[in-house]
DNA sequence: ACGCCCTCAGACGAAATGTCTTATCCTCCC
DNA sequence: GGGAGGATAAGACATTTCGTCTGAGGGCGT
């Protein structure tokens, strides 16, 4: 169900990012975050990337109301594991393991932050079996 | 040190992963695995895609010999901290730690894989502040 | 009626991407 | 010596992506 390859540019993901950070919005709102200066062109781009975001199935419009309001269909938790499986599938076989392994020992972590951690690990919410892989069934 | 915001397309991680799998490699070596067919065409592709990884600085060549051998300049682990560093920052305003969390919910990890894990996380390599953050540090 | 804001369609140049061609060179061997 | 085979180097090529921008048309309030 989840997303699946999604790559964002760097100007869709600056439009994505205040979607999630303030809710939904119109064209006109997000073109006054991004360019300060609205101009017509300004605007015009702001409505293609959400255009193109659309097409990715990241972003929703409601055409009932006008101006139309977009909103993030895709939660941003939800980005951060496609691209992680991505990761995951170019240098890792597919495998999520060894991505994790790599980041537990270049993230530098605060106590409490660690504590967390641990108490995550220990609430076993999965137990998958012997698998050393835990592939991605993708659609 | 580490490079930053390596971007490679889908064929040129089809040209270093055999780098990383099977060691310095020569064009018609790399081209043989991945082009069975070898056409005049196929080399030439596999030449260019081993410039521009060199441009990368992804792989270095060896102009002493002749043909000459190419190797992977970067590790792929390097690699993966690229890509995680990068999803950090495109998604969680560069922090690690909040990848981190999202990627420990969603692995199912075996028993063995667990444990590692745990010892690894009480292996305190660097006890950074109460900063929640951990931020990299870009050149 | 006019202006304003909106939507929609598409043009535009620059860059990226994967493929392929050509020219030139070196070296081995008959 | 001269040709064949394989290597390097330079760049052409079509297609797609990316960010930006233009223009046509519709609806609505004053």
């Amino acid at each position: 169900m989840s997303p699946q390859n999604l790559r964002l540019t760097d100007a869709e993901f600056a439009v994505i990012e205040p979607l999630w950070e303030h809710g939904p919005q119109t064209i006109r709102q997000l073109t006054a975050r991004l360019y300060p200066a609205q101009s017509t062109s300004d605007y015009a781009t702001v409505q293609k990337l959400l255009e193109r975001l659309e097409a990715k199935e990241c972003v929703e419009r409601d055409r009932q109301q006008t101006p139309h309001v977009f909103r993030a269909s895709i939660e941003r938790e939800a980005l951060i594991d496609d691209h992680l499986q991505q990761i995951a599938d170019r240098l890792c076989e597919g495998s999520l393991v060894p991505v994790l392994n790599q980041l537990v020992q270049r993230v530098s972590l605060s106590k409490a932050e660690r504590s967390a951690l641990q108490k995550l690990l220990e609430q076993p919410h999965s137990q998958s079996g012997a698998s050393a892989k835990s592939r991605r069934k993708r659609s």
